[in-house]
DNA sequence: CGTCATATTGACTTTAGTCAATAGAAGTGG
DNA sequence: CCACTTCTATTGACTAAAGTCAATATGACG
């Protein structure tokens, strides 16, 4: 698919259960409208819009955010790569949340009405695109265990290593390395821990030894000492995903 | 639908955005394999187990679940009649978490091969599904921000609120009175909080004449009052439901 | 070199958790 | 209907986790 490589990082993530036909990946790869770019903060889709496009990143992070009265934000999900991360818009009227990027980032557009006439007419690729809300589904689902029930430490430790997969999958991450263009303040937001809190945390993550930091580039030493401090199962990104090293 | 008067819940559940067609009513009707009872705390579907159904709830309160290591839970969402709880083991192989009654209740089954024709010929009723997943994710992600960025005292607040606008929408509220059949532990443990926090918040609430408790009975004497409290927005449960008392 | 954002540190406060005891309510068997 | 068990709710005293505020350092960048 010369001209659109970035096609490949999502086809490999729908694949990631079952594969795709033929006809459904290129009817996919002629649904890109175009692709924008975006820097860090800017707002890619508004709370309360009700978008006629749905999206995903094709490079950089970006994150579904929420605004409170008070001024205060939370993070319910980082998105990167691959991510379709506006599947909502096509289901649901107005959105409840708004769609940022974290770090400069391109994102590509699909319009509502092709998703339409996916679903009427390749259930093989529709059910593909379902099984993909449903894993972003259970990602949230994991981030309720964090907040609810983990230490902040945990929780800082389990993201780091769901971090690590997902950049994995998409071929982001080198070995047991990868970049994580976030600030401790988005981190925080993440989670509803304070900026000095997390601060705290991830100093106690390096002074264990399980975590390196030089500048946004993080090292993991022992992934399995960290899956271990964070009480990590991968089974929620789908199983086995999770490698010896 | 003599014999099945259950099936209106979910059919007015998955209309509430766009109408299903005739056709996707009778075959969602002949979908249903078997309904079964389940006593409070009685597990419906087991973390790690594949099931080939998924089921939905027809009467009574049901709970995603997980427990960790220490033995400690956490609720990831409550469903009520009408509520799909499973469609997630549709998609993803192995449950990452549990579904267990936290009522006595009665659950529908369907089969996954039934749903597999229904994305392969009724895109209308596909949709309508996925949306009802949407809408799922809709709430995760507000429980999110109740956990990150609210206090307890909000965070209960707003629960209250939405089980308010969940119950009405399936005739289940009769005014601003619900039933809600939930412990104690069971609000601490959605929302991570301890069982004495949640009794104390619950009484804060009472003192402030928010609600009104009578057993398991719970009366909202001024919705909007409690709604600011809680700084209630019911955007993601789609919007116009809050009413005007 | 100066500016702005991000990260770090320390002192103190608040929220919520823990532990332990008591009170109520619901259900069971005789 | 009563005695008994059990689960759930409530209370008080104390602790711990995380937040707040404010100052300082560090780093990227024009």
């Amino acid at each position: 698919m010369p001209g659109k490589p970035f096609i490949v990082q999502l086809t490999r993530k729908l694949e990631r259960h079952a594969p795709l036909l033929e006809a459904d990946k290129s009817f996919l790869a002629g649904c890109i409208d175009q692709v924008v770019a975006y820097d860090r903060g800017e707002t890619i889709i508004a709370e309360g819009s009700s978008p006629s496009v749905s999206c995903f990143v094709v490079e950089g992070f970006a994150a579904r955010t929420k605004e409170l009265a008070d001024g205060t934000r939370q993070i319910m999900a980082f998105h990167i790569p691959g991510d379709f991360c506006d599947l909502h818009s096509f289901l649901l009227a107005v959105m409840d949340h708004s769609v940022e990027a974290l770090s400069p980032c391109r994102v590509a557009k699909v319009s509502h009405a092709k998703i339409e006439e996916i679903v009427k007419t390749l259930p093989n690729l529709t059910k593909a695109l379902w099984r993909d809300m449903g894993a972003d589904a259970a990602i949230h689902r994991q981030w309720m265990v964090s907040m609810g029930r983990r230490s902040s430490y945990e929780q800082i430790a389990h993201l780091l290593c769901e971090m690590l997969l997902r950049l994995r999958a998409v071929g982001l991450a080198t070995g047991n390395t990868y970049e994580l263009p976030l600030t401790q303040q988005d981190l925080g937001d993440a989670f509803g821990l304070s900026t000095v809190h997390v601060n705290r945390m991830l100093q106690a993550l390096r002074r264990g030894n399980l975590i390196v930091t030089k500048g946004k580039q993080l090292y993991i030493p022992d992934v399995r000492a960290l899956a271990e401090a964070a009480a990590f199962d991968a089974t929620y990104l789908g199983a086995g995903l999770l490698p010896s090293a």
